[in-house]
DNA sequence: CTAGTGTACTACACAACACAGTACACTATA
DNA sequence: TATAGTGTACTGTGTTGTGTAGTACACTAG
């Protein structure tokens, strides 16, 4: 559910919200669906409430979820088109990659392929 | 020539690190070329000396430069081969970036075009 | 009333990073 | 030989980001 790496160099609350992003992109987590608790999702990880709390925080700040006080944490119901509408970062990052391996001698040949194999059955 | 941003999260050195990297790999420094010292880079950049320093011990750990005590440090001949014989890495993010913007609904289509964009004029 | 929410706050510890300063061995050159 | 410029290796110090620990309070459902 939760893809967590302890030793990364990204800090775990943002590895805690791209993770929660991915669930609801790939429709595991949908609208008004309840999120777990800053308390129980601590217990099921392990970590400090008040990093839980800094993910959950970041998430709100930008609607894709909102809370209940003393009810809880919910998805909202637009949360993926506010998900997609912030795909530059990601595109920037893309180009970066690819740049990067076109001076490595990496053929355009070879990266079409990898996307190919990603997209296979689709479009 | 030196690209940094010491706003960056990625630290300094590594970002020295991959601007020399790119340096090489596009030409602009060949093999035998003499690298600015320590103290002279530290100048040019207003960075520290120890940060630098930092930098050039993890290009030459791979190969890619080589020193002389009391002379200086050089790009070594085979640094393109090195620096191409290193590109799991980046084919790894490659991956990752192309899954998730998939995800975010960017069509198959579009990533072609920025590859081709890229990469026009060759293969 | 109680348990479980979200939220806010202070305090502390740790690691990575960058900087400051010093020191020493080496080499080329005047 | 003397000097300046190399690489290299230390020991500190300060800042920042991150994560943890603990506490507190208002709210809501049962």
């Amino acid at each position: 559910m939760f893809q967590i790496d302890k030793q990364s160099r990204v800090p775990i609350y943002e590895q805690l919200v791209e993770s929660i992003e991915r669930n609801i992109l790939c429709g595991l987590m949908i609208g008004e669906d309840k999120i777990l608790s800053v308390r129980e999702l601590s217990g099921v990880l392990s970590i400090n409430p008040n990093t839980i709390q800094k993910a959950y925080t970041s998430l709100e700040t930008r609607g894709i979820t909102y809370s209940v006080s003393g009810v809880g944490r919910f998805v909202s119901n637009n949360a993926v088109d506010i998900l997609k509408s912030e795909t530059y970062e990601q595109e920037l990052l893309f180009k970066n990659t690819v740049s990067s391996l076109k001076l490595m001698g990496v053929t355009k040949d070879k990266l079409e392929k990898i996307i190919s194999e990603i997209y296979k059955g689709e479009n």
